[in-house]
Order: structure tokens, then sequence, then C-alpha cells
DNA sequence: CTCAGTCTGTACGCTATCGCACTTAGATTT
DNA sequence: AAATCTAAGTGCGATAGCGTACAGACTGAG
């Protein structure tokens, strides 16, 4: 694995985790219908209030859901990765949503006409307990990102955000300005610069120009508040198939020294 | 309507919005299985992990979905009321949820064993689409209430929890000491002493020992940060066919003057 | 009526974060 | 090499909410 965030890799559906679990019989459907497609940094799936054309099936890319003020001032509401879907509101039936869904770093994806998605839905069996499971998955990130705004530091909240990113990534290193990283978490730039200068006076990442490099993951872990692990455990049970096919549930309970006392 | 909160009215399943709106193949179905339950104050529908047993389907009870930190501090993620379920992670196939769901207002509801729901589920195409829609209405509350965490003030939260409570009432008087809210919002009880005294020197409630009234609603809706009219759009536009038989599309566009001029 | 319990009001120092202004330092272009 | 731009660092007063402590007020039980 080298260091470069997106290599040129022949893109494959199975890297989304969900895909990669679907059953034989539902790929056949539904495999024929993906459409690879290249996100870019900054570019929007949908608008607020958009109807969703897509579902997207995230394979390297990273989307954050926004949700933006009227003033113009956003909070992060969730993060989708490979390990997800953006355009729930498709098979949800709701159509749209209130949020727009941004590239926080670029990479690629499949994307399924609504049509598509919506008549699979209504007969398979399978796709709908996995899409189900996953977007009870993601009410717990927005859930536990509405807890962590009201109860936790500055500091704790940019260590969630950086293992819930990390974890979406196939580096340690993340492509993200303290400006952009500042718009995500709805805070000032000034407090991501003093936060992440917390953490690398602690050694825990190191960071230059737009690039944030994570070099000590346990401590990481060590500093995040609880939140980070409600989701996360929250993705493993909800989830245990997909975990099967996932680097994540290793990469993350590697190091899990402060776990060994509670459980 | 008198001004009693809880009037010992016979029970009536289609006090619920969403069973009110099930077409009566579905209803011969499901009704024999309800079972009429009383909820009291501060009893506790699920913990945190607990397996669900029911869902229930809300008629004049309030209930707060509640995230219970390691430290006994909590703040809540949503209120459910008679528009709505309890319980969703049965029909979802997570089973469990990382979150408390205590009655916040006391009164009646129908509960539905986990094993009638799942297989209605699994044949019923408008309970389905149904419970998927009103599921991302709860999802919309949930984010919006990550988003104002983090960027409005205490009066404004305030206002908003007001106003949601209030949506879910016959009456425009919450049985709720301030110490309470505090614990749904997640700040300090002295916090919301302020608060609320300044909505109370404002005239637009009036509160008394663990009783607020709502005396100027308007003047409630033009405080209050537009988290509020993101989450009562929402489910007015998920659910048109709830809001038809519910009474707050009404209750709460009567006033809304402030919008006149942007839509 | 009194007492205990509960609910609400107030005060004060503390801290995290904000808003704003400005500087420094890489990176990119010319 | 100089000029320009973007990213990151710094400083400072303002403020919202916290933690703590305590005081008043209403309620219900005896």
């Amino acid at each position: 694995m080298s260091t470069m965030p997106n290599p040129p890799t022949p893109p494959n559906p199975r890297q989304n985790h969900l895909l990669a679990v679907l059953p034989e019989a539902e790929c056949e459907h539904l495999f024929p219908h993906l459409e690879p497609v290249s996100l870019k940094l900054g570019e929007a799936l949908y608008e607020s209030g958009d109807r969703l054309s897509h579902v997207y099936f995230l394979t390297t890319a990273i989307v954050s859901l926004l949700y933006v003020m009227e003033n113009g001032s956003s909070a992060e509401i969730a993060i989708v990765g490979n390990e997800g879907i953006v355009g729930v509101a498709l098979f949800m039936g709701g159509e749209t949503m209130p949020n727009r869904a941004v590239v926080q770093s670029e990479g690629h994806a499949y994307r399924l006409k609504g049509s598509v998605i919506k008549q699979e839905f209504h007969r398979s069996g399978a796709l709908q307990s996995l899409f189900l499971r996953y977007t009870q998955a993601l009410l717990t990130q927005m859930s536990q990102t509405a807890v962590c705004n009201r109860h936790h530091t500055l500091d704790q909240q940019l260590c969630r955000w950086l293992l819930l990113s990390l974890d979406r990534l196939p580096t340690n290193t993340l492509k993200m300005t303290q400006e952009l990283i500042a718009n995500m978490l709805g805070v000032r730039r000034e407090g991501v610069t003093e936060a992440a200068g917390n953490l690398q006076h602690a050694g825990l990442i190191h960071y230059n120009r737009g690039r944030v490099t994570v070099v000590d993951r346990p401590g990481l872990e060590a500093r995040v508040c609880e939140c980070y692990e409600v989701v996360r455990k929250e993705f493993c049970r909800l989830l245990p198939d997909v975990i099967a096919v996932s680097p994540w549930a290793v990469s993350s309970s590697q190091h899990q020294r402060r776990q060994t006392d509670r459980d």
C-alpha cells in the first residue's frame, strides 16, 4: 500500500463494503446499473432540497453531510466513506434531505439511478435489511454528533473527527486544511489551529499546509471522547458482515488498550 | 378540549398519527395485536443497549430519546410524540439503540410485540413506506439537534424545545421542571432558569413550579432559530398524509408571519 | 403551623470559544 | 528572484455557559 491517497486503482464496486456483502443474486440485478464516477474535492453530490437522481456507493472518496445555516455557517452532521451510501433519502422514501453532501476527500464511487434502487429495494430482502441497518448506524452517528457538540471540547471533537475520517481512508494522511476542518466541525478556523496544535505537541499528529498525518492513533483514541467508540461499536454491531470485509474493525480494535479494563 | 393534559379519554390507536393513516388492510393485521399502555413520567421504555421487546405508538404521551454519557450527564437527541414511534430499531433491523427512551410527559400509548411488527414490516408496502419516511423525519430532527447544539444560544434552544414539545401536546401547558428541561437540553439547571426568565420577561411564556405555559406562541416562533422550522417542514414534507390528520401543521403555520417574506 | 422537601433565583469566578485584526511562513506564479 | 496567494499562528477583549454555593419561595405532610 503506497502513500498515495488515491492511486489509480482499477475501481471495483466491491470496495464499497455494503456492496461487498450483498449476496450474488442481488448483485446481478444491481451491478449492471452501476456507473463509476470520480468525485472531486469540494464537489456537491446534492444540495439541500435537491431531488436526488442517484445513490452513491463510495469506494475511495469521503463525503460529509453538512447542514448549512441561513447565515451561511455550517456544521457537519455525518461522515460517509466506503462503509456507506450517500442518498439514503432515495430508498427511505423522502426523496430529498435538508442538507448538502460534499466531497471531503476526493476519490471514486459508483452511482445508481434512483429508479433502480427503489425498484430493487422493494423486492430485495438482503438489500433492504442491509440498507436499513446502515441507516441506523448513520442515525447513531448523527445523534452522537449532537451529543458531542453539546458536551465535549474542541480537542476531543477534533480527535473524533480525525478518527472517523481515518477509518474511511486507506492511509493515515488526510488532505485537509484547518479552514475546511473548521467548517466541518462548525467552529472557527483559529480554534482548529489551537486544537491541532495541542494534538501535535502531544505527538499524536503532524500537519503541514493542508495535510494532516496521524502518527499515534492509540494516542488519539486515548484522548477522544466516548462518542467515537459509540459510533464505531454501533457500526460493528449493526453491520458485522460488512466489518468482516473491512479493515477498520481491526485497525481500530488493534489499539483498544483502554477498553481492556471494561469489557 | 379541557385544560387537563391527560383527561381519561378512551384511548384510541388512531390518536397516533402514523396508525391513523395506515390503510384499512394493514390495520386489520396490526390492531388486534395492539396493547394499550399507560406511560408514567420518568419511566424508561428502553435503556441503552436493551433488546427491544415492543415498538410504541404514542397517543398522548411524549418520549425523549436521551443519550447518557459515561459520567452520567445526558443530552436529548430527539422528541417523539403522537406523530411517531419509539423503537425504530426493531424494524430497522438493529434491535437495540445506544440511548434511552424516557417518558417526558405522561400519557398513553399502544405497543406492539417486536415479532409482530417485523412480520408486518416485511410484507407491508404502505406500512413500510410510512415508517421509513417517519424515520427519515426523525433523522432530520437528530441532525438538526446537532446543528442547534453547535450554533445556537440556550434561549433559542429552549424555544425550539418548547415548540417541539408543544406540537406534541393538546394544551399549551407543559408539566416540566427546569431541572428536567436542563437534562433534556444537556445544560445546567441555572442556565434554563435564566433562559426561561428571559422568555417570561418577554411575555412569551409563564411558568411556576414545574408548569410551563406558552402564552405567546408567535413570539416564540419569532425568537426560535431556524432549526425548528427545518424539522417541522421536513415532517410536513415527508408525512403529508399524517399531517392531514394532525393538528400541528395548522397550529404551527397559523402563525408563520416571519415566513411570508421568504417563500 | 411547622418542618422538610422541592423548585426557582442569584451571585461569582472560571474556562472555552468567539470575533476580529494582524503576522508569519510555505507554495505558486511570473 | 520577486510577487502573490493560501495556510497557519498569535493576541486580545468579549461572552456564553459552567461549577459551586447559597438564599428564597412554594408545597405537602404531620
